[in-house]
DNA sequence: CCCAATTACGCAGTGCGTAATCATC
DNA sequence: GATGATTACGCACTGCGTAATTGGG
């Protein structure tokens, strides 16, 4: 058995360098346009030509010329190296965040306030980046980020999650949703409050929000009745407007108007959210967002 | 300045390598798969990942999972890779005579004989090929081959020509074409044709059957009478049954029937066609005619 | 401790440049 | 002799395999 000679694997350079013979009819002014020796020419186009099985240049004195094989493989080369060209263009892309996907865990509400400012500027920015966004409770917002199936989640509480970086944000005041016949001390009055009784979303029964809320009243010397609805966000506030009940509600929920409710300020009660995210996580995207969000929290923190 | 270490060349491996990793979701099985070491396709990977400026892998603990950037660049990598088969492919069928084209130079006359024949059977076996039929006189046939304009050129007299590899071929007898009314001895009547004229086309006056007919009439002490005329080789078998004169064919065209004409061999006369062909011609469909024609002449010679 | 990816290291193979050679005008 | 492609040779470098290392259940 013969020993042949084992063959080169083809490269991207085979057929950039066969293009350029064929432009210029001459290995040597292909050579000096690549910026190659000649030698460098003749050898790949002659490893291509044994690869291919077919001749790809009649040599005459002179230069070269294509054969009919060549000329035909030169259609076939040109799209081959410009769809590489234009997929390393858009995988480029995605890299430097100019396209590309995010999945973001969101509190219930986004409408308004610190998250609403920061995907308003993102947009801006990287409008070529979709954002698919997921509203869930804490918990199952660490677990997806840790299993990378959210890029990032932005929740109440500072606590740490097994799996998760945390990137403290921003801080929020608590506001009591309430019906507009109630009175508006500065302070609230927490006989009144402890009188109501507070209408929370059932799967946010733990919440930081909430649990903060509970520890101030009881440290207070006061009761407080909880009443948790298996209702959405939107419905609890249909539910205040009914008389139903209070609503505890973050400052951004608080800067949304609804016709018979009014929000009284909790006042030395604030909420503290993070980013959480991990660190395995290199989507470009997602480590932009990130970096908009902290420089945006210091903006509106130091002044 | 840091010497920024070259960036690695792109290599059709590094597609490979990748889709194996997309495939398998591990690069161990990856690198099974191949027949290579888990180490290469992280390398080969990591590669691709700097080059192209995006991740492609989320790597986690029992296997990797594509990114988006990974997702998008796969389907990319598939198409470029399986464009790239198909070149190779479509380029490897011309170069296996599969496919192609040939410029082929013939006498006037190819309706019947050798070359029908041959074209013929080439047809059969390589019916992918194109053949440019090109019909000029022997001088300018030789020269186009010499440019490698022609490909191969099939033509009368065996003489060498600059530029052109000879392969001789077949041999037909004269024939004159003539008026049925003329007396049909088995030897021509020498005195007879020597009464009449010969129309000849204008292009072939120093055709080699011509001049071989001339050499044989002076050298009996005949002389002969040619009346070139510029028309085609066609319109000569017309002026024949107008009665303006007798015209001489080769044993090919001899074969084919016309109202008004019969054919009579010259007996003692042959003339011998040969191809000729430029050795730095690697046209695969051109060699593999050649070498079916050498193998057609072979047979029928034989017997 | 296992699995899977990454990194360190040494060796073989490949590609390039230099320079000589061939071929044609 | 000039131009242009090909070939021989030596060197640097890349890429692979082996094996050690890291990292997470």
């Amino acid at each position: 058995m013969e020993t042949a000679r084992r063959a080169p694997v083809l490269d991207f350079r085979h057929l950039r360098y066969f293009l350029a013979a064929a432009e210029h009819g001459s290995f040597r002014k292909a050579a000096v346009a690549i910026g190659v020796r000649e030698s460098s020419i003749s050898r790949r186009i002659r490893d291509l030509e044994d690869q291919l099985g077919a001749s790809l240049f009649q040599r005459h004195n002179g230069g070269v010329r294509l054969t009919f094989a060549g000329q035909r493989f030169r259609r076939r080369a040109e799209e081959v190296l410009q769809h590489m060209r234009d997929s390393a263009q858009d995988v480029g892309a995605i890299g430097r965040a100019e396209i590309g996907r995010i999945g973001v865990g969101v509190p219930p509400s986004v409408a308004a306030g610190f998250l609403a400012e920061l995907f308003r500027t993102y947009d801006q920015h990287h409008g070529g980046v979709h954002i698919d966004f997921q509203e869930s409770e804490t918990t199952a917002h660490a677990a997806s980020v840790a299993r990378l199936d959210l890029d990032v989640a932005f929740v109440a509480g500072q606590r740490q999650w097994p799996g998760c970086e945390v990137t403290s944000l921003w801080t929020e005041r608590l506001f009591v949703r309430c019906q507009n016949i109630i009175a508006s001390p500065t302070d609230p009055n927490w006989t009144l409050l402890t009188a109501e009784c507070f209408l929370i979303r059932r799967a946010a029964t733990s919440s930081e929000a909430v649990d903060a809320l509970v520890r101030r009243l009881t440290d207070a010397g006061h009761g407080i009745r909880l009443q948790p609805q298996g209702v959405g966000h939107d419905s609890l506030l249909t539910l205040v407007a009914m008389e139903r009940g209070l609503a505890l509600v973050c400052e951004a929920a608080a800067s949304i108007p609804f016709p018979g409710i009014v929000y009284r300020p909790i006042v030395g009660e604030a909420l503290s959210f993070c980013a959480l995210w991990s660190a395995k996580n290199g989507n470009p995207a997602m480590r932009r967002l990130l970096r908009m969000a902290r420089s945006l929290a210091h903006c509106s923190r130091s002044p």
